[in-house]
DNA sequence: TGTTAGCACTCGACCTTGTAGAGTGCTAAC
DNA sequence: GTTAGCACTCTACAAGGTCGAGTGCTAACA
């Protein structure tokens, strides 16, 4: 462990590299914290520090910088943690209150809101389907060949498709089909519906098991469409922002990284407490981010985990800031969904 | 007009400039053109094309650029209009056959072909609902107090909405709102729906004017948002590929710039006629783009255009390439969206 | 009259060199 | 254990020099 002193001077280099972006020099520490030791004293403790791993030097005679374990200590033991001023938590409100109508645009501007306060890259997982449950399928009548099947969740998430009425089936026929499989399925989570129901179904309605099986398979094609978890992204230009980021090749390679979507998705953490977790440089699993950190956290509807917020940018980030801001939308992003008919 | 070698020199420099992106030097002409001169010949050659502002110099001693007036007379006199090649054709048929599935697929993955083949940023504005006709609209039950507001255009869009069904109206009147909505309106363009019918309407329901105010209401909010044009954007990250965007200040000020999703659908001219449309440098209304070229094209659906597709970037792009892309969306989008039953 | 070779000139790109400044480690004194 | 002093290291930056590509102009040539 740590003594005092050298956690002074650790959280004073990661302060300052936070803030500047540039090497700190012992002298820079005496000047600016007042520690009540000179300069040589720090050079002697930064000695130590580098040699315990903490920080490093780019060549001989720069400042120090802080290591990936150094940002691990910083964020486990010398950051207190912070809650959001009032302000600040009012002015997300009224943020949200003034520019989100439909439930898309809560996750869009939660993006925004994000990146604009950290100056970073957010990322907002929307609701797996899966959680909410089957309400109800109805067929609307398109024209002679086709009809569009509407699939509604419990939550009001609506998905629509126009489909060609399989040869065979009647409109009449597809409404019967749908009351029986509303009758059988409603309220049912999506996790819960399982080939086996689908088949007793089938079983049950003896006629036409042909035409039924067709039916199913629309039915699971827009259980597909459904469960496709979708991501918002926010604030992808703040990263030119950033000075990590001045050379362009990295901004590239980056920004291709970023359009796999589902790369993506992967990369934030199955986490299983629930709370706030952050993911330091080569703590990443994924080779492109791995001069990155990430912090990420879920958000509930009725204390159920349906979603994941992160912030992604350069292991030089501002935790304090990012990780307060993700708890607050732990614990209000689930309000603000459900006030917004989600 | 320009005599047979001025112009041959002049394609000389922008057919290098646009593969180089370097200021093109007579010798350089002498060298790789075989136009029978020598270097000294082509320099007083230049030294008139430059009086005539058809190229410029960056400075003293530097080869020649084309200016915005060169471009234009290369795009319109020298440019000997070329098709794509079957095979590039049948590449791409192919790739919308794999890729697409939705119709907003195809309209992602346009942007994508558009940006891979000419190396620039794509833009596809989808179909304006205004340009459809009304079919109609439906009221599917949700809870007692909401209720799913869908509505259905002869194209086969959908859009829903969950909202609060206003208060003192039940959900049978609703219906009985929408069947008259639907009898009076089904079948008219968006655009020919105007406050006047709508007025009608309400003349003709004697009972529950106001009732029928609120559904109105919601009818037109639901108009409101099926009015609005979708952009979709492909190619972005192509941008850093650019000499000319090196400098990373320039990106910023452009993507921030692509950020604002309507004064892009702005930028793109209202075109009257009908075909692929250059528009070079200044010739752009908008600043942030004025050194930059957009190409665009409409595209139609049964003769009728719903849309346009069009590529943005720096002036020194490969207008033949860029042009005979739009040129094949122009003439066969409208096929790929009907074939994938928009 | 149009074309060409030759020449002096210009300017950016690139390299070298020198200097200032920030920072270090070590040592000796407090 | 702490500190002042000192020699040392390395980067950033500016100044100067050279190279090469390119130009315009002039005079000679076909």
């Amino acid at each position: 462990m740590l003594d005092k002193r050298k956690r002074s001077i650790l959280q004073a280099i990661v302060d300052d590299y936070i803030s500047t972006a540039e090497p700190i020099g012992s002298r820079t520490i005496a000047r600016k914290h007042d520690l009540g030791v000179s300069p040589a004293t720090i050079r002697n403790e930064m000695a130590d520090l580098e040699l315990l791993g903490y920080i490093e030097q780019l060549h001989t005679s720069s400042g120090r910088i802080p290591s990936a374990k150094g940002y691990r200590f910083y964020v486990d033991s010398l950051l207190s943690p912070t809650r959001m001023s009032e302000r600040e938590i009012a002015l997300i409100k009224n943020w949200y209150q003034e520019k989100t109508r439909h439930v898309e645009e809560v996750f869009q501007e939660t993006a925004k809101i994000l990146s604009k306060i950290t100056s970073n890259i957010s990322l907002v997982l929307v609701p797996q389907v899966t959680q909410c449950a089957f309400k109800y399928l109805k067929f609307l009548p398109f024209d002679d060949s086709r009809t569009i099947l509407v699939v509604v969740t419990d939550t009001g998430f609506v998905e629509n498709k126009v489909i060609d009425i399989p040869t065979g089936l009647s409109f009449n026929d597809l409404q019967r089909i749908a009351e029986h499989i509303n009758r059988r399925l409603s309220g049912l989570s999506f996790e819960n519906i399982e080939l086996s129901i689908l088949r007793e179904i089938q079983n049950e309605m003896l006629i036409d098991v042909d035409l039924l099986e067709t039916a199913l398979g629309i039915l699971k094609q827009a259980l597909v469409v459904e469960k496709n978890e979708r991501l918002y992204l926010g604030g992808t230009t703040q990263l030119l922002s950033q000075p990590e980021f001045k050379n362009i090749e990295k901004v590239k390679s980056f920004l291709d990284m970023l359009e796999e979507e589902h790369l993506l998705a992967d990369i934030l953490q199955k986490q299983k407490n629930d709370g706030v977790i952050v993911t330091i440089g080569d703590e990443n699993k994924y080779s492109g981010i791995q001069d990155c950190s990430m912090v990420q956290a879920t958000y509930r509807i009725d204390g159920q985990v349906v979603g994941t917020v992160a912030v992604l940018g350069p292991t030089r980030m501002d935790y304090g800031k990012v990780m307060s801001v993700l708890e607050f939308m732990h614990n209000h992003l689930g309000e603000v969904l459900k006030k917004y008919k989600i």
